[in-house]
DNA sequence: TTGTACGCGTTATCAC
DNA sequence: GTGATAACGCGTACAA
């Protein structure tokens, strides 16, 4: 009778009651302190007892409550991940990558898009905060002033909370460890290779200015011309090209002109399809009428026409080392910080043209 | 030895200490609970107090602890994203769309990346749950045998955690809101459109088997060819083109038998540019030898050459629509469960020839 | 309007 | 090996 009963009860409560510790202690005629113990794979519960607490939390439908347990335990296997723009393909493989090395340590991550958006950075790094993220991965945004959220993440390293920095760091931030593509290097790279091919007269497309990679990638562009001795019309460096119009208009406008490059260096995805779409609606030829060498390796960029010549960094990578460093700070394994450079690679196709 | 612990302890927690409402309560010589309900934006506070209390806790740099606060109120602004394999660039969009509806709700989304992996799915699942996440917006997994976690599903649904299926659904869960594309039409629309361009040969690849999407658009295929009276040649139909290699072999070996399609349907964006591939390195002529009708769009479509016809589906709003539905579920202003069905559009460009 | 007291579910620190 | 007890930080009846 009392068995039913209980029974009944426990279907009706089902639907509402969650079952914690104390209704396994209770049901099993023991302390709340022996099943947490049994529970969390801690010493100090004989096997015999313990397998009756797996077996009771198992018949019970128990699920542990990860707020009460962070509120004491200040643990919530949680880290942020602070992307600058979603819509970026960069962030697939990047994903994959952390995913590759948190999920085998019980972490998860919060998805924060920022769009670019210093004020909704601001807002996302304050519910990481609030939320007890355990660490942060963030791809800083930076206005065209110079302004940034720099203090924030000052604040979360002063709360133990390690910053790591992915893609884009913040100038002067030493206490913040960064996974950085050697910009300017690859950029030299795509320079060169142009240069190699007889290229002399050099255009590049720059994204949103302000953007840390974009101002390495336009300066790595100078200092490469000035190295290789190639002339540098300043005409030909579009900057601030945001969207698909100011991109296109810019690019068209520069094409046009009687003194215009032979070659054009991309410095994101986004940008290969615009220079590319806009280069064919002007009915030039690729590689013969321009060269383009592209930045960012989408898999598609083998299948157009002609298949584009890339400069490839290793996205991937680049998440599982930022990860990698965040774990280790997060258990306090590592002392000083570090900033790993990573190095582009060129993967010729044939979208640069021979001349001479 | 007592007093030394504590000294210790001080001093470990001196660089760390959280300010608490606690801490604000007493610098001002108030109540907590004064501190609790100003903070809160909650009434019953004297306008002048409520300024004095934001302003300290602003001074002492006091960050809410959400962990105390999920664990009273049980909610933790927190919703769990499933999603089948993140390098599937359907997700750039969809987690751009269903962010658009979160943010300004306040709301955060954590990625589980299951991978196509039924026990990680198992895993994640019971996570999201331990988490304490208010809902969760998932494209379940399914095994070649049918397989699948719908028991755990339906476990967090009793625990009156919501669950909205997109894109993929576990039939018989009529108690789960989903957004599916209506798969059928838009394999549909495909057929037809080949059909109208005087192609009667038609051929299929479908990606992994058991997959609720790739499932339909094989029926939908079926289904149009009878429809439409076009014959089917089951050899034609490729299945479980899961990797590269499978897939252009299969596609190879088809196309190199003497009674080989004229036309082909891909279904879904990694189809899309291995078929290309496949059929350039072939050397047959696209769309001259070989129409081809591409599945998902990517803005790449537009640029391979020649610009692939494609079947689109709303991605963005696929996320949008889910993310809405979730959380009018988890406000509990919804009664009944949605099973909202979305069109495909068929964007017509210069894969498809016409003949006679 | 403000303050008091308790509890959310868990772990840690003691005793025994 | 096991149990009692006290926090963790917050919200919220209830009392004042």
């Amino acid at each position: 009778m009392k068995i039913n009963a209980n029974v009944c009860e426990r279907l009706r409560f089902s639907l509402i009651k969650k079952t914690t510790i104390k209704d396994i202690a209770n049901e099993l005629n023991i302390s709340p302190s022996s099943v947490s113990r049994a529970l969390s794979d801690e010493p100090g519960v004989s096997p015999s007892l313990r397998k009756e607490i797996v077996d009771a939390a198992e018949r019970l439908n128990y699920i542990p409550n990860s707020s009460a347990k962070s509120l004491k335990t200040r643990k919530t296997q949680t880290v942020g991940l602070i992307v600058s723009d979603i819509r970026n393909p960069f962030f697939l493989d990047f994903m994959s990558g952390i995913e590759t090395v948190l999920f085998p340590r019980g972490y998860k991550f919060i998805v924060c898009d920022i769009g670019e958006d210093l004020e909704k950075e601001r807002i996302y790094i304050k519910w990481l905060l609030e939320h007890g993220v355990e660490g942060i991965l963030s791809s800083p945004c930076r206005g065209e002033d110079g302004r940034n959220n720099s203090q924030l993440y000052k604040e979360a390293v002063r709360r133990n909370i390690p910053v790591v920095f992915y893609d884009r760091i913040l100038e002067g931030m030493e206490r913040i460890s960064s996974v950085t593509l050697d910009n300017r290097q690859a950029i030299l790279q795509g320079v060169l290779h142009l240069k190699e091919n007889g290229h002399r007269k050099l255009g590049i497309v720059l994204h949103k200015k302000g953007i840390y990679t974009i101002e390495e990638r336009r300066m790595g562009f100078v200092e490469a011309c000035k190295m290789l001795d190639i002339e540098i019309n300043t005409g030909w460096i579009i900057e601030n090209a945001v969207d698909v119009e100011r991109a296109s208009l810019s690019l068209e406008s520069v094409l046009r002109s009687d003194r215009r490059p032979d070659a054009i260096i991309s410095t994101n995805q986004f940008l290969n399809e615009v220079i590319v779409a806009t280069v064919r609606g002007m009915g030039l030829k690729i590689p013969d009428d321009l060269s383009i060498v592209g930045f960012d390796d989408h898999s598609m960029n083998e299948l157009i026409d002609p298949p584009l010549t890339t400069i490839r960094q290793p996205v991937k990578d680049i998440g599982k080392i930022a990860a990698t460093i965040l774990l280790s700070e997060i258990d306090g394994t590592r002392g000083d910080k570090s900033k790993v450079v990573l190095k582009a690679e060129l993967l010729q196709r044939e979208s640069v043209s021979k001349i001479i």
